[in-house]
DNA sequence: CGCGACGTTGATTTGCCTCAACGATTGTGG
DNA sequence: CCACAATCGTTGAGGCAAATCAACGTCGCG
């Protein structure tokens, strides 16, 4: 591990499980030892289509997108991470089977990475981290579930108001072919999406 | 426990277990003590909108749905579930909220539950049904995202298609209905989109 | 038997996409 | 530091995918 930053982010790392589970010293010196402190410049690749997940990715600041590119080249995002999120694409890293996805920076972005074999020791060590991250995924199922059953029940419209209820740091943050692509929409649909709503919440005199 | 149709059920829930991760003795004891046998009709419900989720269901024989009604009143279907298949609202199974899904029979249903709390002893007595349940939600999300990619990128066609490859089985057992309400298309299209299937594929003379 | 779900088909409407053009902003290399 | 390119957001016109509404025959079930 180097020093100076990256203790900072592990400081992050801890301060992130202890805040929905408590660790001992000697699970909390485990965890440090498998994780591995890196740094992706705006636009970089962290995952490539193509290549197989090697690791799961804990975003320590910044902010990465997974995204799938259909066969007409249209980019749909699957999930944007920020701080304190994880982002990896689980199928590939579990089967090992080349990705169909691509994950990269839409900012400056440092992770805290976590390899196959070192997780899988990680909870042979100590398998209350099992336990950790099944609760973990857990949440972010339940997450899915609400964002799937949006997208079969709901008009952009809808989505669109309530992305930017349940993210509203992101809604500024992010721009808006950004949001398009996670929205299922055009950005020209979303943007007429959005200046309506405007009118609507400030009927100008 | 009953005797009789239970047992069977008991030896399918191990066989299930046993096909992707080895249980001691010990663990299928406890397993099996945890579990109870329940039969519901066809039609009944399982859950209801409102109800706190209590247990989670491992159905033995016949086919459960979970769904929502929208304000329109409008069903959308999340998850069918099958022989070897789970099936509740984990959100609100594990935050005690009022549900805001539906579960049903759609044919007569033989499940095995696990309550709340005897899950959380499971967990405590065998740590290892953490990782057991870790795996298993482990695939239930990577199928979701598969899920909702399909629904962002594609069209009711390719997504009819898709369904009608992976679930070739439930395509038969289900009607048009139910499958139109889970792909989010109106039954109407989906007729359309059947009729432009069955002639393209088999050209009359 | 009769009633209500189901599947089909036609006519019309609508939500959203595509293509195209335009300023405004960003960023990049000379 | 400026010039030029590229990307972004907006707006308009036209088109297509899918919803809606309606009517009709069929079947299973009480």
């Amino acid at each position: 591990m180097k020093p100076d930053q990256s203790q900072a982010a592990i400081y992050q790392l801890l301060s992130y499980f202890s805040a929905f589970i408590p660790l001992s010293r000697v699970e909390k010196d485990l965890l440090v030892s498998k994780v591995q402190w890196k740094r992706f410049r705006k636009h970089q690749f962290v995952l490539q289509e193509g290549d197989v997940c090697r690791q799961i990715n804990f975003v320590i600041s910044g902010c990465l997108r997974t995204y799938k590119i259909d066969e007409q080249g249209n980019i749909h995002i699957l999930q944007f991470a920020i701080e304190n999120s994880w982002i990896n694409d689980l199928g590939s890293f579990h089967s090992f089977v080349p990705s169909t996805l691509n994950i990269d920076a839409l900012e400056d972005t440092e992770v805290l990475q976590i390899s196959y074999e070192n997780l899988i020791s990680l909870y042979t060590e100590a398998p209350k981290f099992d336990k950790v991250f099944r609760v973990l995924i857990e949440n972010a199922y339940i997450g899915l579930q609400k964002r799937l059953l949006l997208n079969i029940s709901s008009t952009a419209e809808e989505r669109f108001r309530s992305f930017s209820e349940t993210y509203p740091n992101l809604t500024n943050r992010l721009s808006q072919v950004q949001i398009a692509a996670y929205l299922g929409v055009s950005p020209e649909f979303l943007s007429r999406l959005r200046s309506k709503a405007a009118k609507s919440s400030s009927p100008k005199p």
